[in-house]
DNA sequence: TTACAAACATACACGGATGTTTGTAAACGG
DNA sequence: CCGTTTACAAACATCCGTGTATGTTTGTAA
């Protein structure tokens, strides 16, 4: 059968995306075989050759997918940022710890750019986009707590560097560590994520929306 | 030439464990050869499966030669942990944020592991490597401040579930975010890690040596 | 209805990496 | 000083995955 309507052609570009989540997860990215890939989406390698160029841009369809789920909530924080930057940055950051790590797709993507990847020249505009994400928006938090300082949100004696840095480097760690331990049996799965987040910004003075 | 001496066979298979070091963290794992890897250390793939059994092998024995590295300060750390709990944890900290993060070859090998490699199935055990060290660690530093808090030497509101979370999210991040941006123009070089660390131990509330 | 193009399946060509085997010279123990 | 073992180099066999080219069927617009 050949020529799907466009509608069944998009189903199947779905569930390509779909099989690759799942297979990328089990054996890595690198040991993973776009036949495999095919097999488990119900195709051949032809339907994947032709819906993406290779595996290397199959993994960036599959994160952008995923990217998109994030987009949304990061422009509300971006909004709710005008009026309370410290506020709103905390939480995107419950956002993340919660809800999307709870999210099995987002779950499966997140695990597999953070252990089933290796980061390597090629893969240099592919990480960008998570850098995007994460990583380089280590300046944007910044400049929020240094806004946020300014209104009184936080400790006036941290400097916004070491806030940002703060921040920064524990939402990474917690994802590395949330996602290292998947499956039913996680290692810390009694103890929230969310107390972690709380207890930073309470650390760093956080008082909810000072003046408006 | 053959048949070296043992000694300089023991040069060979350092030198190609450096090789390793080099070659793995610019392609990342998967992509290299053992081949390239042999030709880096100056000899041949018959060199190279005459000292070690494959790639996994060789990967292995890296993280191994590393780990000695820290395993002396880790042994310090238990045992100071006996007189100041909480102190020995920091100083450890303090180690691998500071010393260990200035290492080249630690930096290397620690990169490859973070970024460079894809932990699936085969390189179960080999996780469990680094699980000891940083990883399972997770109970260890709970109980360092349970023990800790007895003491006085914590804040008594938080648990040490907590605290330990904490940790060790945080030092996750951070050797994450450090290792990524390597070479001379890193984002953050300017800032240290180590005031990182202080807050941290500052906002738990650590009291030095409390009581002896 | 016809002509074209979309949406695949199938087949092929190719390289590159791995593991193994064989060769070999020099060190080392007796 | 001689056989054995060590420490490799070189050659070989094999396979697996990729990319591409080609074939086939069917929506769909004219």
């Amino acid at each position: 059968m050949v020529r799907r309507t466009r509608e069944e052609a998009i189903q199947t570009r779905e569930s390509i995306l779909d099989a690759a989540e799942d297979v990328f997860r089990e054996k890595g990215v690198s040991r993973s075989s776009l036949e495999e890939v095919a097999r488990r989406a119900g195709c051949t390698r032809g339907a994947v050759y032709w819906h993406f160029a290779n595996k290397r841009d199959l993994l960036l369809a599959m994160c952008r997918r995923m990217d998109a789920t994030i987009a949304i909530h990061r422009e509300q924080m971006q909004c709710a940022a005008v009026d309370d930057p410290i506020g709103a940055l905390r939480g995107f950051l419950r956002y993340i710890v919660g809800d999307l790590l709870r999210d099995p797709h987002a779950r499966k993507v997140l695990d597999i750019v953070h252990h089933r990847c290796e980061y390597v020249d090629e893969m240099r505009e592919f990480t960008e986009i998570l850098d995007n994400e994460f990583d380089s928006k280590h300046q944007e938090i910044e400049q929020l707590f240094a806004c946020g300082q300014s209104r009184g949100q936080v400790r006036a004696d941290l400097s916004p560097k070491l806030c940002a840095k703060m921040t920064h480097s524990l939402l990474t760690g917690i994802l590395h560590d949330s996602l290292q331990d998947a499956g039913p049996n996680r290692r810390f799965a009694a103890f929230s994520n969310m107390q972690v987040v709380d207890f930073l910004f309470e650390s760093l003075g956080y008082r909810a929306a000072a003046c408006v």
